[in-house]
RNA sequence: GCCCCCAUCGUCUAACGGUUAGGACGCCAGGCUUUCAAUCUGGUAACCCGGGUUCGACUCCCGGUGGGGGCACCA
């Protein structure tokens, strides 16, 4: 429609799921087209049918979706275009950009073991572009010898301005006559993705750094084809703390199990585009829009970066903070369910209260652990005491009375909400000629069984009569039943 | 073995020949507070090494070193 309009893609392979540095790569290549109002084509590569899988590729739509990340055209299977594939190879054979290699694996193999490294120096040595005239070679084809058809690398070098790195170099003679088309006839990577990206006409290619030395290769292809080049933009790798590549022992990889673990896409897709990219300002926290409006290739960093759970965390608690209740209502939703800590129905019927709840723990929560933990006491009908919470703030004597005093006290409210509630409880403070957090912390601890939680009259207005009421005679009547601590001396729970 | 890319606090990064090398995460200390979190204030911590070029290099060039990627009838 428009030629001036880029085209990107994302092209991933379905052989594993969505991981974070490919989530990124799709990331930068959505940020780019929605910046320049250009169109973002997914295209999914499934020539390999061995190691693809339709579940694999509904894994990766997921994680995009989950992500925002929304595409223009597509998905688009690569395997759909074996036509088109085998088309160009033949044109490449009909203008001498390649020829009929009718060398077998084994007898590539053996001269494979003659090279230093047997798996890896050995360059094809042009035996059939050498031995095999264009005649013989179309006759023993059409006499059905099986064969592969190979690139004939031109001499000189492949230079391009890369959009990240600036002009890259290769010498055309580190390249092997590559093979494009396989025995039977399906083709190999490069020529199926410089086919496709020909046919959907990209005009920017964004992707890993680990794709730069395929870019000659891709580059020779173009040419002999007659195709305008792309913009090339190799963006850098996503490592692992220790510095290696990415992978499975360094944790979760997969952006689907951090959307398990009560990460925000927000907060993923905030975090991914900071990994490698800046906007060239102080600003840390960025909504999708603002990151659509400040994006550009320009910004991106040439070093691979390593993968910083802290920050994604502390991310997180930002945008969960930024967030209404309503917003993040689902993730958490999905959290407590799975924990057995509630039951979607009992979600829907007090939804009013669920989502006082959340606003409650958002504050001081960077994952799904921390909301769990925050949420127990408020679904859960037992209730487990810390130990050192119990030892620090129920060591005085006097608690068993002075917790039955605070029960009393909030028996005779009309109103069950956190004003009245502080109220009663500074005024049996100051009857018992005790400072108030006597009672504050005996009391956190009766509800909560720790000694960290939201303020603690949020804590009893929002947790409910009832419960607390439960709650306070349960603290009571285990105090009660405990044997009691030495006046004076160190408790007998607290340890050495 | 060959080719390519990269190099600023522990981590993510700013700087585009002249700055007390800035910000963020983390960490430490303090304020606020009933605890924790959030928040605020302060602190800790970096230009890989060696040569050039220049009046002057984190910045430009060359060489090392280190890290990463690639070199298949995988993608």
């Amino acid at each position: 429609m428009n030629p001036s309009k880029p085209r990107v893609r994302f092209a991933p392979s379905p052989t594993g799921y969505l991981h974070v540095g490919g989530a990124r790569t799709a990331l930068f290549n959505w940020l780019y087209a929605r910046h320049v109002g250009g169109t973002f084509v997914l295209r999914i590569e499934d020539t390999d049918r061995e190691r693809s899988s339709a579940a694999m590729t509904q894994a990766i739509l997921d994680g995009m979706q989950w992500l925002g990340l929304d595409w223009d055209e597509g998905p688009l299977h690569q395997a759909d275009g074996l036509g088109r594939h085998r088309a160009d190879a033949l044109r490449l054979l009909e203008n001498g950009a390649a020829y009929r290699c009718f060398c077998t694996t084994e007898a590539l193999e053996q001269r494979r073991r003659g090279a230093a490294d047997p798996v890896h120096a050995f360059r094809y040595d042009r035996h059939c572009l050498r031995h095999v005239d264009a005649g013989a070679a179309e006759q023993r084809a059409r006499a059905g010898e099986p064969h592969t058809v190979r690139f004939r690398v031109p001499e000189g070098v492949t230079h391009w301005d890369d959009a990240v790195h600036g002009g890259i170099e290769f010498s055309n003679a580190d390249i092997e006559d590559f093979i494009v088309l396989r025995t039977d006839g399906t083709p190999i990577y490069n020529l199926a993705v410089v086919s496709d990206d020909i046919a959907m006409r990209i005009t920017d290619v964004i992707r890993g750094d680990d794709h730069i030395s395929n870019t000659p290769k891709q580059i020779l292809l173009y040419r002999a084809l007659g195709a305008a080049l792309p913009r090339f933009a190799h963006v850098p790798m996503i490592l692992g703390p220790d510095g290696k590549r990415l992978s499975k022992r360094h944790g979760a990889t997969a952006v689907g199990e951090y959307q398990h673990q009560g990460i925000l896409p927000d907060a993923m897709v905030n975090f991914l585009a900071l990994l490698g990219w800046s906007p060239g300002t102080e600003q840390e926290v960025f909504s999708e829009a603002e990151l659509v409006e400040q994006f550009s290739l320009e910004g991106i960093n040439r070093k691979s970066a390593i993968f910083d759970l802290r920050k994604l965390e502390w991310l997180n608690n930002q945008h969960l903070n930024r967030r209404g209740a309503a917003d993040i209502e689902p993730v958490v939703r999905r959290g407590l369910i799975a924990a057995g800590l509630a039951t979607a129905e009992q979600l829907d019927r007090e939804r009013a209260w669920f989502r006082r709840v959340i606003d409650l723990l958002k504050v001081r929560a960077r994952n799904m652990d921390d909301i769990v933990l925050q949420a127990r006491p408020y679904f859960d009908d037992e209730i487990a005491y810390d130990e050192e919470a119990v030892a620090r703030h129920w060591k005085d004597a006097a608690t068993a009375e002075r917790l039955e005093a605070l029960r009393a006290g909030f028996a005779t409210l009309d109103t069950w909400e956190e004003a009245a509630l502080e109220e009663v409880l500074r005024k049996r403070a100051e009857e018992l000629g005790i400072g108030a957090g006597k009672l504050i912390h005996p009391l956190r601890v009766a509800l909560t069984g720790m000694a960290v939680s939201p303020g603690i009259f949020e804590v009893a207005a929002v947790m409910g009569r009832a419960r607390v009421e439960a709650r306070l005679a349960a603290a009571v009547a285990r105090l009660r039943a405990r044997p009691g601590p030495s006046p004076g001396g160190p408790s007998a729970l607290r340890r050495a």
